[in-house]
DNA sequence: GAATTTTGCTATAGCCTATAACAAAGATGG
DNA sequence: CCATCTTTGTTATAGGCTATAGCAAAATTC
């Protein structure tokens, strides 16, 4: 039928020239499938990138990991909640006004777990890609943001 | 100060090697710039994309572009209803459900402009991957979404 | 010690996406 | 030709993530 001849042919040239049209189509499914599989840890993708800064830096604070991460400080506060209600994190005074950020044996065994999740999906990733453009992506990618 | 020595110190080793990491980081800071640059001529990413697959799909259809982007079609409709409300496009029955999406005189000349910035964005986008990575961004990324 | 900055937080609004449901029209298969 | 999917465009609504403004208390700077 005519019309959906019409769409199958859409003519997409245009935006597929366009790394940065690639880039967000790629990033957004990256980031769709990581976020179903963090799900299934009661997980979402900025919790866990959090959780993993906290376990490698002990006693990091709200502020340093907004600002490593570029998260405004507000929008910490809602992302630790989850953490701590979880159980996973536990904030200890560090100063008068700074509270330190720290892992808790549940939140570790729970990293564990996660960390295994992420490391399942970021080789998949590497392996999509063709072999001889592998180890171009990251320094490509280092090079857009950094 | 203790503090701030720990915090310019931020361990992200382990986020650095991961290529989904970057690839997020990476999109997210290209969105942003973009989208700064189209709010100067009063336009959204997702809207300017959409503009240019009707430019090129003259009578395509919500479904389609919809389908195109992934973009559900519940969400197409405010999406069309700016472009439309702007002056940028029309709608025109071709059958007794369907409707066509046409540009309009104005859509075409904003639209010009609108290239022009995404042309020279995404030019100076290539030009800030170092050469010898350069072109292997793309086929990367495409292994990763198509 | 006064002025400035930082920290953690509340409240709120916006953008984009996801789901469910619906009526009308179109396509399909006997 | 008719009954049964399927498609289209739409409303309504909720959720995730982000951005801004403002605030009090503490820390830092000069």
């Amino acid at each position: 039928m005519m019309l959906r001849e019409e769409l199958t042919k859409m003519n997409e040239r245009n935006l597929q020239s366009y790394p940065g049209y690639a880039l967000r189509r790629a990033a957004n499914a990256m980031i769709g499938d990581l976020a179903k599989r963090l799900e299934a840890h009661g997980t979402r993708v900025v919790d866990a990138t959090a959780l993993l800064l906290i376990a490698d830096n002990p006693g990091t604070t709200s502020s340093a990991i907004g600002r490593s991460l570029d998260i405004q400080r507000a929008n910490m506060v809602p992302l630790l909640k989850r953490l701590e209600d979880a159980g996973l994190i536990e904030r200890k005074p560090i100063d008068g006004k700074s509270l330190g950020l720290f892992m808790t044996a549940h939140g570790e065994k729970q990293l564990a777990e996660i960390r295994a999740t992420i490391d399942a999906f970021e080789a998949e990733l590497i392996a999509r890609i063709p072999a001889k453009h592998r180890d171009h992506l990251l320094p490509a990618l280092n090079a857009l943001w950094r």
